[in-house]
DNA sequence: AAATATTTGTACGTATGTATG
DNA sequence: GCATACATACGTACAAATATT
């Protein structure tokens, strides 16, 4: 999956869609964290930011649960 | 209100706070325009995303609407 | 017990895009 | 076209929570 910075989807948005569907897939299973947003922001060329801002939104879907200082962990797909 | 950058609240919540506490008293009443960004950014010296997130809380409480270009109108009390 | 590393939370400043008037 | 206002995005910095050494 690729990101377009000039899409007309928000970065965020995109980024949001691409773990979702990882989620879905299985590919980021039950029980397991996401990548850190140092990872994110590296692998996607994303600011931290704006990483935060897509895990968020998966927070609000109640695909993840943040952890603090631990990480964000998958608990429903 | 006073704003303390080093308090236990983050800023961003203090923000919401006041606004909250101006829009209850009818300080700022229904139908108006909350401060714009530029505004509150100086008033309560804080960043531009700071208010913004304090706004957007306001929004998730339905107390006030975005109107993208024209402002962040009082919609409830 | 203490120091270090990792990860999320908050906050800043800045730049550019989009919508409205 | 221009000014105003919100939206998105970037990069950066430090704090707080957690885990490990």
């Amino acid at each position: 999956m690729e990101i377009d910075p000039l899409g007309i989807t928000p970065v965020y948005q995109q980024l949001a869609d691409i773990l979702r569907a990882e989620i879905r897939s299985g590919n980021l299973p039950v029980g397991k964290p996401l990548p850190s947003y140092v990872t994110l922001t590296q692998q996607y060329e994303v600011a931290r930011g704006t990483a935060a801002k897509a895990v968020q939104l998966l927070v609000k879907e109640q695909l993840v649960r943040i952890v603090p200082g631990k990480g964000a962990y998958v608990i429903s797909r």
